[in-house]
DNA sequence: AATTAAATTAGTAACAATTACTGATTTGGA
DNA sequence: TCCAAATCAGTAATTGTTACTAATTTAATT
């Protein structure tokens, strides 16, 4: 993971520039209008680089595929599992990180506070 | 999910008498020991139906397969990226998911503080 | 105890997400 | 320009999980 490559440009290039929380298939799909002979196995490689080094985030709710975030600021997620939607949720993490690291000896890489249940949507919906 | 069936009974006792936090697979092997032509299809149902009605929890961690947990107290988990261990983390989640409910307008069916790094086992051996 | 419908099972096949493989192409430094 | 390492496209293989089917078990009712 050293060279430059156009794929993975373009792969960040969808992923930062959606509010949303898309999987390796609908990135992939994204890029098709971009590149459209690129392989869904080079999307995948290059999340799964991205990732490792910590230029975008993986996040996973219990659902088949995992999902990715382009924004690594420090926030947590809220996962509707009616509509499947997620949403950022802002919350000050940090006088919770310290103490667990100290208590428990451990160094976070990240931390997410994954709430799971019904959005606003959802919930106006019945 | 109403008739008493031996297998959900024995997939629940494995999974409670257990402080790790195992896949499917896990708890199929140690389930066969006491019923062994059990199906790992059973296995796979009776956890997705505990999971539903809230008598043990699923829980992700961005790995290839999920992980349950039979102690649905409230709690987080510490997940080790180099070694997979899964710790318990003891914090008190009350103070934070009310005010996130009511500014997100959101209602949590539960919530998972998951943090992600290296823990201390890992760490001592560099 | 016998009857019966619904729930559950074992076993297997199917599925979907992801990863590995292969030979061709691209990158970046010498 | 030359070359080794990185990356690619395309495809096959793998893996975790779910769906299907016919047989068995459960639990309620005679």
């Amino acid at each position: 993971m050293r060279n430059y490559s156009r794929q993975r440009e373009a792969v960040l290039n969808v992923l930062c520039s959606t509010k949303s929380h898309p999987t390796a298939a609908w990135i992939y799909e994204r890029v098709r209008e971009q590149i459209p002979n690129i392989s869904l196995g080079t999307v995948y490689r290059n999340l799964a680089g991205l990732a490792e080094d910590g230029t975008i985030k993986k996040l996973s709710f219990g659902e088949a595929s995992v999902h990715f975030d382009g924004d690594i600021s420090v926030h947590s997620h809220f996962y509707c599992e009616h509509c499947g939607e997620i949403t950022d949720i802002r919350l000050d993490q940090s006088e919770l990180l310290g103490p667990i690291e100290v208590e428990y000896g451990v160094v976070a890489r990240h931390a997410d506070f994954n709430i799971t249940g019904k959005c606003s949507n959802c919930l106006k919906k019945g």
